[in-house]
DNA sequence: CTCCATATCCCCCAAATGGGGGTATTTTAG
DNA sequence: CTAAAATACCCCCATTTGGGGGATATGGAG
């Protein structure tokens, strides 16, 4: 019997899934977060087999979150379960090293799949996941920490000079900041900045 | 036996949510919907008593493609079922006339609720969806369609040139038109009306 | 040790934006 | 019918952004 935690902050999709999951008789789902600190401490607490995991919760960016939930249980498997096909977010998973990646708009059954062979030690990623990430290799714009700063203060709605204030920097270094992150992009103006990043979820 | 089509793009949350709804042997998904065209198809062909529609479909928004849905089949009830918790969507939505609203977050066993009361002629809200549509009454960023047109273009990282050249208008009539948008959604400069277009979904 | 990424700052100048005024039609709603 | 929106356009001027150059220092990888 598989032990499973869902940490999905949308209450009804969670309990759903608890359903799906349990019909099958192979798993079990011992606990729902809905909440990032949540799902933390119910790993901590219960040391489950297997993960899922939403990206979007309220108190966060789930993979950034990944490095805190490998320690709070190690031996857990986890798998990234979201509605984002966004290549750049795939890679990104990807690359922080999941045990498995399933999009919600892919069928129900795979979940079940998903949780066979991710629990046999094998990672499995969803097809139509995979497609697309490796489709756009080297397409993810590498920002550094700084740059994800200003452009977080820029999202915000922040101009140069408010942002440099805030990050107690020059105004003209922000500038420079700015600069190079349109280019990162590949945008031409802060609108389309803002549109990028909040779609890849950069911020 | 209530008859249920449900309308949402990830697959999997609306097999799970079948599951949820036919536990209690009361009502019956006798569809799945993934866009909103093959909603309006199953609609016209089936006439269900009630329609699950998510705001957010691949082929369009969910509250705005309501009349037309509305006329595939005019006796069914339409519950939409969403994760957008914001204030001015919600209003969308009742203003726009719907019979329910619910929200992923909510408890499952509120589905089955809402369901209920829509199949009685009642209207459900979700108590948390109405608490927060109250609490910002007139808050709603009312735009015209032309501002609408505008601040689409300036979201996809157009200049104010450019907008202006593709709607066939004056260089300072889209000035003009984001004037007032920034007037009306209370920000200061051009990030700040991206990013509050996103995430309120006004584009 | 040298190269390179990162981080910090600077200048110039053209273009765009932001905020404040206007005016004139046309459409819509009371 | 009339008042209010909505549409479309104009001017001015300060500030900001965008694109092109730099410079300097630091810290790590090879």
């Amino acid at each position: 019997m598989i032990s499973i935690i869902i940490a999905d902050d949308h209450k009804m999709v969670a309990q759903a899934l608890k359903q799906v999951i349990e019909a099958k008789d192979s798993a079990e789902v011992t606990g729902i977060a809905l909440t990032i600190a949540d799902a933390a401490g119910q790993l901590e607490e219960k040391k489950p087999d297997l993960l899922l995991l939403d990206i979007a919760m309220p108190d966060g960016d789930g993979i950034e979150a990944l490095p805190k939930l490998r320690k709070a249980s190690q031996d857990t498997k986890i798998i990234i379960l979201t509605m984002y096909s966004e290549a750049e977010v795939i890679q990104r998973a990807i690359k922080s090293g999941v045990d498995g990646y399933l999009m919600k708009d892919s069928d129900a059954d795979e979940i079940l799949a998903a949780i066979e062979h991710v629990s046999n030690g094998e990672i499995y990623i969803s097809p139509a996941a995979e497609s697309k990430a490796a489709a756009l290799t080297e397409t993810i714009p590498q920002l550094t920490p700084r740059e994800r700063e200003v452009l977080k203060l820029i999202v915000e709605g922040k101009s140069s000079r408010e942002a440099a204030k805030v990050l107690y920097l020059g105004f003209e270094t922000v500038r420079s900041y700015t600069k190079y992150l349109r280019q990162k992009l590949g945008v031409k103006n802060t609108a389309g900045m803002v549109e990028k990043a909040i779609r890849l979820h950069l911020v």
